[in-house]
This record gives structure tokens, sequence and C-alpha cells, in this order.
DNA sequence: GTGGTCTAGACCACC
DNA sequence: GTGGTCTAGACCACA
């Protein structure tokens, strides 16, 4: 896979977002095995290293776990996994919110802007 | 004035973004003059030398003019300032309801969290 | 059984500890016959490698002896293992007290905070 | 400065909480200046990245923050740092005294231990 | 085979 | 000068 990286943020940065995204849309489930570290880092044309730190980071918040000499897992907990998706939902939201009202935009164009967007 | 940064973007990058919306709402009237770049650096207590980068940047995004000998001013043009204004409406909703989509969160769901949020 | 491992400390180590200290505390007797490396490792959840593992290790620290062809076995020399018991005790005080006092917390902080935390 | 270091621990983790150690104890005062990490490598006889690796540690824990271009400063909260002493402390005594709890050690026997180890 | 640590050395943006 | 990221490649302990 061919993987083109935004250069303003770290690489790998980019992957924990990427897939936390993942984990948290379901689309890995709760206890599922990740690829390994050098199957993922051919797959993102990466260094080895960097995939190890997205899992370091993965781990530290609680999304994946590493057991060691078998692999890095998705969390079971998936009560903690729902959890995530509302915390994370409310932050993207809070800070997009507050960022527009500090702008000084209304919530009328807010929101029809956002409708306007989200329209097939 | 004591300032704190973050500490994934660059300071003068956030700066940029500061002074863009202070012009954008109106709370520096356009043709105004700024304040010296010695005395930004020492109001942001910043090296002079980032301010000297801040300005670049906002003079190439076109909010304000360098006068030669007289410092720098915003720009008297106020229906650039207002398309920009609706410029960075487009670019911010864009960004926030792209990320909400991708992650799965359903228009109400969102409208309503925002909704949530700018209530009194 | 479900059981969960630290990451940090291999998981054979764990095991000696904590069968280690079933026998310190003579949960097992002196003499008492061990599972077998299978069962064990059924019983642990873990490779039968990993129980072989922590028997040469048990077996090394003189507190099991394996017999050809029967299993492991509690060492029936009790003295041993209460020698065990208080080099165990000199060893954990030991460090812990070093650590202590390395960290600049008084004698008195430290036994009140002991007896804070065995209080019923 | 020749430094050995423990085997069973990686390097990374026995600088974190040497160079914690040292800001808990006020060695360092808040708001200095850590040297540079190449220095440190230096001091350390070790690899840059590793220092890196702690101060992102130390960062992460909150006792460091790093400012960009500059250095890597003690964090100036200082009730911050009181707080992760009381806490440090309490995670330690909590550690030790379950564990020789659980060994069946009895409080007499631990105190008089510990005071046996603090004497002159 | 797996993840984890470490080194060597490069390059970058920032101040 | 500073910290931060990334690569390449080595070695280790664990399962």
């Amino acid at each position: 896979m061919v993987e083109s990286y935004s250069n303003t943020q770290p690489i790998y940065l980019q992957l924990v977002q990427r897939i936390c995204r993942q984990i948290v849309r379901r689309e890995v489930q709760p206890g599922e095995k990740l690829p390994s570290v050098r199957d993922l880092a051919v797959q993102f044309g990466v260094n080895p290293n960097t995939i190890q730190r997205v899992n370091m980071e993965l781990e530290r918040m609680g999304v994946v776990e590493s057991r060691r000499g078998q692999g890095m897992f998705v969390t079971e907990d998936s009560t903690r996994l729902t959890l995530m998706r509302e915390h994370l939902k409310e932050e993207l939201i809070t800070k997009f919110a507050s960022e527009m009202k500090e702008l000084g935009y209304s919530e009328d164009e807010i929101i029809a802007g956002i409708q306007a967007f989200l329209l097939p």
C-alpha cells in the first residue's frame, strides 16, 4: 500500500489517529489481533520503529494492549471503546464550537454550513 | 504578558491564527496599524524573529500590508476581509464535518452536540 | 482461569514469585506435589514452555525439587523454607527502606504510612 | 561520567526514575533548565534517542516541559511536584505493605525491620 | 514468530 | 543552539 502523509503532523500521530478511528468505528473488533509491527511497517511504508511508537501511544490510550510474544490486541473492554467514542465526539465538538463562537459565527450560520456539507 | 503555547503547533502559527482572528472579528479595524515587531515580541514573550515570521505570513495571506518605514497595517480592503471570514468559516466547517462523518457520527448527533455546547 | 499479567515483568517471573509465595506462606506444604506442567499451563493460561522455565527457576532457588518421572515437589527441608522466608523479608525491607530513604522520606513518615495502610 | 545499568529494567526507565527523583527531592529546582538532550546523552553514556524518550516520559508525567528550541525545563508548578512526592510515597508504601501483608509478615516484624535498616 | 529496547546517524522546524 | 521525528539495522526476551 502506498501512503502519503501530511507534512505538518508527525507520521506516527497520523497513524495513531487512523488506527484509533478504525477501532472506534469497530472496523476492527474488540479482542482482535492487529497485524505485527513488521507487517504494519510494510503496509504503511514506514520504519518498524515508527509503528512501535504508534503502538505505544495506542496502548497508553487504552485502546490496545500488547501481549508479549503474541502481538497487539484491540482491548476487549468494549464499554471503554464506546466511552472513548463519546469522549472523542465531545472533544471534537467542543473544540470546533468554541472556535467558531470565538470567531463570531452565529449558531444558525454554523449549523446551516454543516447541513449543507452533509447533504448527499 | 505570560503566555502558554501548545506543543504540537509552532508558536508562529499560533500567533498568526490569533492575530488573524482579531482582524476577522474586527477587533482591529481595517487600516489600523499593528504594534511594532519589537513591541509584539515583548507582548507575546517571544523572539522578534518569530514575530517577523508571523508578519511575513500575515502579509502573504493578504490581511496586513507593510509600509516601508511605517510598520504593518491591517488591509483596508474590507470586502477582502469579509471574504476571508467566509472562507475561514467554510474551511473550518468542512474540516470538522468531514472528520465527524468519517468517524461515523450521525448528523443529528453532531448538531445536537453543537447546540448543547452553544446553549447559554 | 483468566489471568492478567503486568507488562513490565516477564510472565514466568511473575509465576515464580506467585508460587514461591504460596510455598513461603505454607499454602502448599513441604513435600507436597505440584500439579503437572501441563495442568499448570492450563491453569495459568500460558504455554507449557513457560511453566518449564518457572520450574527450572524454582528448582534453582531450592524451593522445589524434581523427582524423575514423578513430578515437582516442594522441598521437605522446612528450615530452608523458614530461612527463605527471612531472607525474602530482609530483601524486601532493604529494597523498600533504601528507596524511601533515597527519596528523602523521614522514618516517621514511612512508618506512619505503613501503619495507616495496615489498619483494619 | 561512567554509568552502569540494571539488566532487568530498560535504561530509559532507570533514567526516568533517576531524574524524577532528583526533581522530587528538589535537587533541581522548579523552572530550572535541564541539560540538553545531547549533553545528557554524553553524561549518561547513552544514545540521544534514549534521552529523548526519557524526556517524553517525564513530560507525560508532568514533571518537565519542553520549550521548543530552548530546552527541557522542570515544571514551575511546585504544588504539583509536592503532590507527586506524596503520591509517590503513598504508591510505594501501599505496594510494599500489601506485598508484605500478603506474604504473611506481621506489622511488628515489618516495622522492626525497617527501623533496624534505617538506624545510623 | 512476537513486541521492546537501543544505537547510529540523518534531517527538520523552531528560537 | 534546541527538541522532535524518522530510518536502518541490531539485539533481546518472551511465547
